[in-house]
DNA sequence: ACCTGAACACCGTTCAAGT
DNA sequence: ACCTGAACACCGTTCAAGT
């Protein structure tokens, strides 16, 4: 005799975020996402093989959100301008989610890397600055100087690591400014 | 009738730098740990308090010898040469402790900030070759812009988060000399 | 077909009892 | 003074039994 579904899939991740950001990485356990949606820890087996495979489903949520604000930001003719509002909206979502943001930057001890058009789709306004700046020839190269320095700078400043004084905006508004002139500058 | 130590913060410490490495961030247990030095779980909190504790442990040895490699790189009077010979020996480590490399610059769930002296202390190396750069003014800045690229590529690199083709090195390389041109524009 | 309780092997931490 | 076993409250995961 079948028995009606009592969960979902989305219903699961929503709460994992929740409670990522709640808890922390170590709250985020089986049981705590079982008592959220209403069922017994065993009962989250049918949809998520385990609690890495759940992290996956975080990261992936996120991941998609993340690349949604990024590609919805205006594209401007000013290179510069549109990397400094990427960066700061990458540096707003990671000080929203910082736990689920240390995930998708794989700074997490579990990192499953998501599907490629997932990726290819996220990143895609980024590499359209980066071609802007950098030419197409280096807007790989471009693109992963800027987002190695974006996460580890934010990565660093949620991880509570600048500690030599000084002002972090200014680090920050400083850091953005100098990769795009280096960026820019191969090709004047 | 008093018993003699079996046991000792240093052994402990370098225990758990192991099995970091070899089990990774959740195989570094108390349990482990304690097993490996000779002793049960529970005398291990004679001398730390509880597992964040241990993790600190292993954040401050690690930053110690980090500081203690890069400080040790000859100092030429070519400060492009001496931060690109820089990003590659953190480069180096983190590949070599990629655990313990995550848990220093504030990857990890549990960050305990070290204290400032050992800080100061092993990014010399770093603030000279930035000074020389940019200059005293933009020293700071100079350097977390480094600091924050190279952990922040390094952590992607390790997280294997580099998921849209090319060369790899090709990017670290791209990344260190157009950073190094960018922040000695200043003086120009 | 889905959910459950029970069970198992872990984990960190506390604490009275040993030496 | 240090170490231990026992205990407690967790955790992920498996699985036979229920509906």
């Amino acid at each position: 005799m079948p028995t009606p579904d009592r969960t979902s899939i989305e219903e699961i991740t929503a709460a994992a975020r929740e409670i990522l950001e709640a808890e922390g990485y170590s709250g985020l356990t089986m049981q705590a996402v079982a008592e959220r949606v209403g069922v017994r820890a065993p009962s989250l087996d049918k949809r998520v093989r385990n609690r890495d495979d759940l992290v996956r489903l975080v990261a992936e949520a996120t991941f998609r959100d993340l690349g949604a604000q990024l590609n919805a930001l205006p594209a401007t003719t000013d290179g510069h301008k549109d990397i400094l509002e990427l960066a700061n909206a990458l540096r707003a979502f990671g000080h929203a989610q910082p736990n689920a943001f240390r995930i998708v930057f794989g700074a997490s001890p579990t990192t499953v890397p998501p599907n490629l058009e997932l990726i290819a789709h996220s990143v895609a306004a980024l590499l359209r600055i980066s071609a802007d700046l950098a030419g197409p020839e280096q807007a790989l190269n471009a693109a992963r100087t800027f987002t190695a320095w974006a996460a580890g700078f934010i990565i660093m400043e949620l991880g509570d690591v600048f500690n030599l004084g000084g002002d972090v905006e200014d680090a920050f508004h400083y850091g953005v400014t100098h990769l795009a002139l280096a960026v820019h500058s191969d090709r004047a």
